[in-house]
DNA sequence: TCAAAAGTGTTAATTCTACACCCATGC
DNA sequence: GCATGGGTGTAGAATTAACACTTTTGA
């Protein structure tokens, strides 16, 4: 596998992208673990020099995980010097066996532009990319520690999310088509990381008229069975 | 005046400044007119390669307005294909009397980080760049028309700022040091774009704990004195 | 018939709105 | 005094929060 061409891409300019789901009760992120030194990033990549931005975020997205239609939002461009650290980009090249080129263009000081996304668990297949051996599930409050900045782009998505979250009614893009009403509070308490009262919780939703009920779930337990409902169409 | 020479700068990467101020009753921003072309366009400029991207525009509003401490947000970066015009480009350099280099870095595509800044018209010395023969205030709703896509970076900037300004109660930046509850509602009624009821916003800004009441403004006009209020140091 | 969880009704608390009223100021 | 605009009191409306109550389900 050879490495990239400077060619090909916008030098300077990458993306990366704090890629939520949700699964078992906890909040969680996609992280690439790097062949041999046991780093963690987030899941990132440059820019093709006749491509729109959002679109390289989009095509990496769907190298990961599969999906097309994707929830993403911009949140903040990283672009402190700080951040550059030529050196640990030169160990993870190195760790897959890479000989670097004299002034290799990966190694140069890079800008990024951060998204995060919404996806349903359950409908991604995980595909590690060239230079990781893995891309898995980590719960947002069992991060391991990531390379350059990564741990500060988390929170500040992090940040972001919740600010959105009333706003915008994106929780749904984290749960299938239809939930209960359990569920999507399940997901408001995991993102804010606090509980929520489960009858005003129910309230707020209908009164926002956001929502479709659909016919019940019976589950096999011996209590009430919940509606199930999904997002109206806008 | 020779051209920038592309050593200095990262290539491909610029930032453009929506900067707001508040005068006669009026928001207005600050737009520079090109030489000969009569175009305008947001102040903008690039990254040293040495330089952290925030202090860039630090540097870029330091040099048109004087102010050194300035209240700026980032709020979007701007990647698509369809804002790359290398036309307009060159015929603003051109129209400075530049003879242009082959493949000149300038002409090359762009991605800009759009910030925002709110300042206070009145400590603002306007300073010309070198492509520009002007940089003036304008009037937010009538603006001329702006090169590549600064009509919408002129849009978002906007719209980000009527969601942040309850929030982040931001609109003081727009006004001196003291200032008078008249004077503060004017600027949010800018903002905004819709009138607000006296006696609410009064006692809005009073129960938000956030201003320190100082003495009263004698104008000379036969009613009330009204007083002065600050906003409080964190 | 019981426990568990879902859904809704009701009342109290709080916040928001509208309007009125009083106050200070200069003529 | 009077007109003008600044500041606050208060009653009603609207929204939110808290708690109790009823319903449904399978054992």
């Amino acid at each position: 596998m050879a490495l990239p061409d400077t060619s090909q891409y916008i030098p300077h300019l990458a993306y990366d992208s704090v890629v939520f789901g949700f699964s078992k009760g906890k909040l969680k992120i996609l992280l690439m673990e790097y062949h041999a030194t046991g780093w963690y990033a987030l899941p990132g990549g440059f820019v093709r020099k006749a491509e729109n931005l959002e679109d390289a975020v989009k095509r990496g997205l769907f190298e990961r995980t599969g999906l097309k239609e994707i929830y993403l939002k911009q949140f903040h461009t990283f672009g402190d010097r700080s951040r550059y650290q030529p050196k640990v980009m030169k160990t993870i090249l190195e760790a897959n066996g890479h000989a670097i080129p004299e002034n290799y263009w990966m190694l140069d000081r890079f800008f990024s532009v951060a998204y995060y996304a919404l996806i349903d668990h359950e409908k991604v297949t995980l595909t590690p990319d060239n230079l990781s051996d893995s891309i898995a599930w980590y719960e947002i409050d069992r991060l391991p520690k990531l390379i350059f900045d990564h741990d500060k782009i988390v929170q500040k998505a992090l940040q972001t999310l919740r600010e959105n979250l009333d706003r915008n009614l994106i929780g749904g893009n984290l749960l299938p088509d239809r939930f209960t009403m359990n569920e999507l509070q399940a997901v408001y308490e995991a993102i804010l990381g606090e509980k929520l009262r489960r009858t005003s919780f129910q309230r707020k939703m209908l009164s926002l008229d956001i929502l479709d009920r659909h016919e019940k779930l019976y589950t096999g337990k011996s209590h009430k069975a919940p509606f199930l409902y999904s997002f109206k169409l806008t």
